[in-house]
DNA sequence: CCAGTTCAGTTGAGAGTTCAACTACTGTGC
DNA sequence: GCACAGTAGTTGAACTCTCAACTGAACTGG
């Protein structure tokens, strides 16, 4: 529920979705603000459905195109046009700003430490148990 | 994109979106089993249109059921069915086993209390300043 | 009593996500 | 060389959410 509301508030505030932004970060953190249709799903931890489909939709708003991958021709590259790193940049500082008015300004030094550590364990916990709380003995 | 995860999680989990199964531990806390529309909304959190969506979702599936209120006659009552406490005993295990599994488990007793003070620091500056990151002096 | 406003809730369109096919290409083993 | 499995990516349907418009009912002032 907090969660909801941070995620939402940053969607409004940057004016797209939020994977739609993390997609255009990656590819402008990329080589040659371009990558393989594949690493970008993994680096942005989305479905490849999903990626296909927001990137068709950044794709219709020119903010990416799509080239074939010379080297596999199953493979697609999505490359971040001009307009896009314009829209990126337009959109980053809203971003930031919302971030850092509703959760880093409202904590102490101390409580972001925490809050980052805690992040890390549920992350590391994440990957491997998915028990069921019912046994779960002393292990 | 941590909230990401466990969102999804809890929603696999219990066979509905979590939206839902909040409207049903809502009613089912009722007196009566009973709420109106817009107090449910409210206690969700949610808009007014989107509980009139998800209550007639609900509704379809004979989760809940919707009548009149006697008192107003603009106002609409939802009411928790016996099939819905019965998708609600089998749903709720699910959450909390969920939510225990990827979070409690995966915390000291320290760091779920620390979570617990930060999230509450962030809600409470939720509400009020809206600060752009730009300017912020000491305030 | 009537116009104007506010309140309660619904509806429909548009957007994003997921899931389950599906196409097309690559790599492997015989 | 060929069948077969695996990989890359796309597509369409179903679902939920949001937003804006809308219906009906309840107040309020004159």
């Amino acid at each position: 529920m907090l969660l909801e509301v941070l995620d939402r508030q940053l969607q409004q505030d940057s004016g797209m979705p939020h994977g739609y932004y993390e997609i255009l970060v990656r590819l402008s953190e990329a080589d040659q603000s371009t990558m393989r249709m594949s690493e970008l799903a993994d680096s942005t931890r989305s479905s490849r459905s999903r990626l296909s489909h927001a990137v068709s939709r950044l794709e219709e708003r020119g903010w990416v195109a799509r080239r074939d991958c010379e080297t596999d021709r199953r493979g697609q590259l999505a490359q971040l046009t001009a307009d896009g790193q314009q829209a990126l940049a337009s959109a980053a500082p809203g971003h930031v700003a919302t971030v850092r008015a509703h959760m880093i300004d409202a904590l102490s030094t101390d409580q972001i430490q925490q809050l980052g550590d805690i992040a890390q364990a549920v992350i590391d916990n994440l990957g491997a148990p998915a028990v069921s709380a019912a046994g779960r003995p002393s292990t």
